[in-house]
DNA sequence: AACAGGTTCAACCGCGTGTTC
DNA sequence: TGAACACGCGGTTGAACCTGT
C-alpha cells in the first residue's frame, strides 16, 4: 500500500507553464495569498495542476525578487563554503542568497560550480600522477584503489570529500589526517616526510591539530580530541563511518554534538556546527577565481595537492579516517533561528574552532 | 545545413517531517 | 496517540538550447 497520491494524476496537467498559467496564479497569489492550502489552490483558480506544482513554480519563478543567474563571485563563495560544511542543503544555502531558489543554486552548483572545483582537483591529480607515478613502486597509490574508495561513499560525501581536500591542501596538506595515530599504514618515506615536515616548522605536534570537539569548548580549553569521543576514528566502521561523518549523522549514543541540546540552532550552536566558514574565503576565491594569495598563506596548489596525495591510504584500508566533524542539525537549521551572517561573518566563535578544526 | 553530443534549467517525484484532528 | 494530510526538501528527469564537427 503506497502513499495516497497528493492529487489526481490524471487530471493534472504536467510539464511547462504557459503565460496564462503564470498570470492566473500570481495574480491569485497576490491578491490573496496561497490561503495555507497549496494542494487547494489549484483548484481555486481553476488550474489543471498540482498543488506542489503551483507552489515550485510560485517560490521559483513567480514570486517577486528572484533572481535568475548571474551568480556573483561573492554568491560563489557563499555557496561552496556553505555545500562544503553543510552538504546539499540547497534551502539553507538558498536562505542566505536574497533573491536566490534552492533549485537555482543547486543546478548552478550542479552544473557550473562543482565542475569549476572538482575540475581542478582533477587536474592537479593528472599532473601528479603523471609526473610522479612510479609501475614499479608496490607502495604507491593505484587507479583502482581511489575507485574503490570514491565507490564506498555517497556522490555527495564524496564530492565533500574532495573539496575538503582541495581547501585543506591548500593550507595544510598534513592536517587532513590530524592524528597519525588513527592513520592507516605509511609508507616509510611519508613517514620520513612527516618528521622532515615537523621537524622544519618545529613544531612537533604538527601533525596532531585536534578535531573539534563534540561540544563547543573555550578556546584555551582545546584539547585532543579521544578517540572515544568518535567511534567512528578507532574502529572497523571504515567507509560506513566516514560516510555518516560527512552527512553529518549524530552519534550513536544520541548525544547532541553541537548546541545546547534544545535543537533550536542559535548563533552559538550554528557557529559550532558549521564550519568556519570565513577561514574558507581566502582559499576558496584561489580556487573559484584562480587567485594566487598575495601573502603567501597559500601554497601552490599543485605542489601541495602532491603532497596530500602522498597520505592517501596506499593499503587500501579505508578505516580510520575522519575529518568531518560537523553533525549539522538541518530540522533546526530550516528553522528561521538560524542566522547565517552570524556564520559568514562571525569572528568570534568561528575563530575558536577554526584552531580545533583542521582545516 | 545537418547532425551529434553536451549543457542548462524548469519541473517532477518521492520521501521525511510537521501539523491537525 | 496515531492516522491523515500538507508542506518542504533534495534528487532526478527531460526538453530546449548551445556548441563543435
Amino acid at each position: 500500500m503506497g502513499r495516497a497520491p497528493c492529487c489526481d494524476k490524471a487530471n493534472v496537467k504536467k510539464g511547462p507553464w504557459s503565460p496564462e498559467e503564470d498570470a492566473k496564479l500570481k495574480a491569485y497569489i497576490e491578491q490573496y495569498g496561497t490561503g495555507g492550502n497549496w494542494i487547494a489552490l489549484p483548484q481555486k483558480i481553476g488550474l489543471k495542476r498540482c498543488g506542489k506544482s503551483c507552489r515550485l513554480r510560485w517560490l521559483n519563478y513567480l514570486r517577486p525578487n528572484i533572481k535568475h543567474g548571474g551568480f556573483s563571485e561573492e554568491e560563489d563563495n557563499i555557496i561552496c563554503s556553505l555545500y562544503i560544511s553543510i552538504g546539499s542543503r540547497w534551502s539553507i544555502i538558498a536562505a542566505q542568497l536574497p533573491g536566490r531558489t534552492d533549485n537555482d543554486i543547486k543546478n548552478y552548483w550542479n552544473t557550473k560550480l562543482k565542475k569549476k572545483l572538482l575540475g581542478r582537483r582533477k587536474q592537479s591529480s593528472n599532473i601528479h600522477t603523471l609526473s610522479n607515478q612510479d609501475p614499479n613502486d608496490p607502495h604507491q597509490p593505484t587507479g583502482s584503489d581511489d575507485n574503490q574508495f570514491s565507490q564506498g561513499l555517497s556522490n555527495s560525501a564524496m564530492e565533500r570529500l574532495q573539496l575538503h581536500m582541495q581547501l585543506q591542501s591548500l593550507q595544510n596538506p598534513f592536517s587532513f589526517y590530524n592524528n597519525p595515530a588513527l592513520w592507516p599504514k605509511i609508507h616509510p618515506l611519508q613517514e620520513k616526510m612527516i618528521l622532515n615536515m615537523q621537524a622544519s616548522n618545529g613544531n612537533p605536534n604538527l601533525l596532531v591539530q585536534p578535531l573539534l570537539p563534540p561540544n563547543p569548548q573555550p578556546a584555551n580549553e582545546q584539547s585532543t580530541v579521544h578517540q572515544q569521543d568518535y567511534p567512528e576514528i578507532s574502529n572497523t566502521k571504515g567507509l560506513e563511518g566516514l560516510d555518516n561523518c560527512l552527512d553529518g549523522i549524530s552519534p550513536s549514543d544520541g548525544s547532541v554534538p553541537f548546541g545546547n541540546g534544545d535543537n533550536l540552532m542559535d548563533s552559538t550552536s550554528t557557529a559550532a556546527a558549521v564550519q568556519p566558514v570565513s577561514s574558507f574565503q581566502g582559499q576558496l576565491d584561489v580556487f573559484l577565481n584562480n587567485k594566487t594569495s598575495t601573502t603567501g598563506e597559500y601554497p601552490q596548489e599543485d605542489q601541495m595537492v602532491n603532497q596530500l596525495d602522498c597520505f592517501r591510504d596506499i593499503n587500501g584500508s579505508k578505516d580510520s579516517l575522519i575529518w568531518w566533524p560537523t553533525d549539522f542539525d538541518a530540522k533546526s537549521a530550516s528553522s528561521n533561528s538560524w542566522d547565517s551572517t552570524s556564520v559568514l561573518q562571525s569572528n568570534g566563535m568561528f575563530q575558536d574552532f577554526e584552531l580545533g578544526y583542521p582545516m
